[in-house]
DNA sequence: AAGTGGATTGGCT
DNA sequence: GCCAATCCACTTG
């Protein structure tokens, strides 16, 4: 598989158009084990200091925040629990907004991201949330500051993109107002999106 | 220097 | 559905 690395001018889109611009596209993590990938079919957007459920509120600067407020389309990992979040730095320097990736449909390195996933039974839970998706592309706090252009990590060109449907964000509940502003968005009916098939419509 | 809580997951009821 | 796992950044003393 040949894979076409994105512009780093793609990054500077508004927030909210990156993180539906994305789905669709590849996410390619080179390692010495192999190379794993996948298209991106669920992504959220975080819009910095007006947006209560971004960790970038009120313009808040400290080391974990730091890569948001400087160039995008760098990577912005954050741990939660157990797992390692991955986001996109988008919007110019100054602006502290990032794209969530929440989901991918595996397309390449297959055994690899199975070996990782030890435990994932099917081929839709291999990386359908955004913990599983690290985990099976074996993205780390190493990862954090990346440019994500070229390898090991980056956004490459993808597929056509099914039908783009928005809906509210995931896991925000004490954000107050932000709690519902639809910013996640999916590839309506894909089975490799997060959570169950509810929403999936 | 210590306490708190989270953009999650998976296993058990 | 509920809950524990388990790490680290951020807050407070």
């Amino acid at each position: 598989m040949e894979w076409k690395a994105a512009e780093p001018e793609l990054f500077r889109l508004p927030t909210l158009e990156l993180a539906q611009a994305l789905i669709g596209m590849a996410l390619v993590k080179e390692t010495q084990e192999g190379t794993a990938a996948g298209w991106i079919v669920e992504t959220e957007a975080y819009c910095g200091p007006e947006d209560r459920a971004a960790h970038s509120f009120g313009g808040r600067r400290t080391a974990r925040t730091e890569v948001m407020f400087g160039e995008p389309g760098h990577a912005y990992a954050h741990v939660m629990h157990t797992h390692c979040l991955l986001n996109i730095v988008s919007a110019d320097a100054g602006c502290p907004q990032g794209v969530l990736i929440r989901a991918l449909e595996p397309c390449a390195g297959i055994e690899l991201m199975e070996k990782r996933r030890a435990g994932a039974k099917k081929l839709t839970e291999l990386a359908s949330g955004p913990g599983k998706l690290s985990r099976a592309l074996g993205i780390s706090m190493e990862d954090y500051g990346r440019p994500l252009w070229m390898p090991p990590l980056y956004v490459a060109a993808g597929r056509e993109p099914g039908e783009i449907a928005a809906g509210p964000r995931i896991g925000i509940e004490n954000s107050g107002e932000a709690r519902d502003y639809p910013w996640r968005f999916w590839e309506r009916g894909n089975p490799h999106v997060s959570g169950r098939k509810s929403w999936n419509r």
